[in-house]
DNA sequence: GAATAACTGTACTGGATGGTACACAAAAGC
DNA sequence: GCTTTTGTGTACCATCCAGTACAGTTATTC
């Protein structure tokens, strides 16, 4: 599944000298945030590409031009979003700080990203549609489990806490940040979680993670 | 979101005397089967009633008579299914065994079930129209994880084992056995298992769960 | 065998929707 | 002002599909 746009044809040609000039990319970026948004009201299937154009106030033709296909909207919405999903919680690990207080900012980026609605509505547009975008769905994992886990476990690494599985480890600190609740938040689409009961399942990661895996030189 | 049926108006009605006699259960069953098929091939939008009709050897007319909106097909198949499920993998638990073995074998369960293809697949389905179908996505919440996670949690305290918060220490060993395996079959529609490294899995899980929680009574 | 209640098969309706055609407007260079 | 390229607005087409109509058939009772 590639993208197709009418300038990737022409991407090396020289340019144009008569004529109204192309959109540029600003036409491009507000397409893809309607679409972003009418999708995450009604899903893939059930958004319609003339709403889509008539929220992003321009014309179904230019939007052709643009995405030639539904699913060619489908993926440039997605591929923005899954850049940017990791980007704005990407979580830069100051290796300064004690293995505590690390893990502990590292759970909250955590679930933050994980409960953001947005992150929430996207996953469960990419679950449903996996089954014809698997390439998709697994960019979204790589994006967002598997570079977020690469760097824990650098980090990790660096501080020699867990065994040699730094990989797995940071994979099962995680999934003791996460527990269930995705798998819950799958299903109830307006569940909410208080600040307290969040604050104390991330520690409670951290004790339990910490108790798992002592740190080798113990500064606690 | 309710069921009706032709019957459910005409329940306490007398037995009609006269006329080809009403179809049995195993009608409603047949259409079922042939319903779920559909569903896990193609989810729910794609799905035709048409298609369904044909696959279980009966007219759209009966179908409809049964299930008279394509939605309360939707709820008779998941329904049917979640109640299935759990039962077909519901983990008796012989008190009379010990902790790690019989959690062990409680952990085989959960990955059994939750690695089920038709799990997973019921799972996308349901995630997908959660938002059309919220009861639904809840009942199956509530039967596939609070169910078990009720259980176990009975088995605990009969142990002792893990806090006042027995529930809590259910769901966290349920999250230690599943890891991001859900989360990744999710996205990864063709993942697979090998049979080692889920043995693996599991016991580590346990390993874990059993270092943070020691039984009182330590018979090991 | 007449009457009746239920099932079957097929064709149809009505609406939604992805994608296209076309006539016209706007912007740039000559 | 003419030409050329690109965007706009609207109408349209083709298709798919949930749900219905209807004519005919089968099973059961009286």
């Amino acid at each position: 599944m590639t993208v197709r746009t009418r300038h990737s044809s022409a991407s090396g040609r020289a340019a144009q000298t008569r004529g109204r000039p192309p959109l540029d990319n600003a036409e491009r970026k507000r397409i893809l945030d309607a679409t972003t948004k009418v999708f995450l009201e009604n899903g893939f299937r059930r958004a319609g590409t003339s709403e889509i154009a008539r929220r992003a106030r321009t014309s179904k033709q230019t939007l052709y031009a643009l995405f030639p296909t539904k699913a060619d909207l489908f993926v440039g919405v997605i591929s923005a979003h899954t850049e940017q999903l990791f980007a704005q919680h990407a979580y830069y690990i100051e290796s300064g700080k004690i293995p505590r207080q690390a893990l502990t900012e590292i759970g909250h980026m955590v679930m933050k990203m994980f409960s953001a609605p947005e992150f929430l509505a996207l996953y469960r547009i990419v679950v449903a549609e996996a089954h014809n975008f698997p390439d998709l769905a697994r960019q979204l994992w790589r994006e967002c489990m598997e570079r977020g886990q690469g760097l824990l476990a650098e980090y990790l690494q660096s501080r020699r806490i867990g065994g040699p599985g730094y990989r797995k480890s940071a994979a099962q600190f995680v999934s003791f940040v996460l527990g269930d609740f995705v798998l819950n938040a799958m299903l109830n689409p307006d569940c909410r979680m208080s600040e307290r009961s969040l604050h104390a399942g991330v520690k409670k990661a951290v004790e339990d993670f910490l108790r798992l895996h002592p740190a080798r030189e113990l500064r606690r």
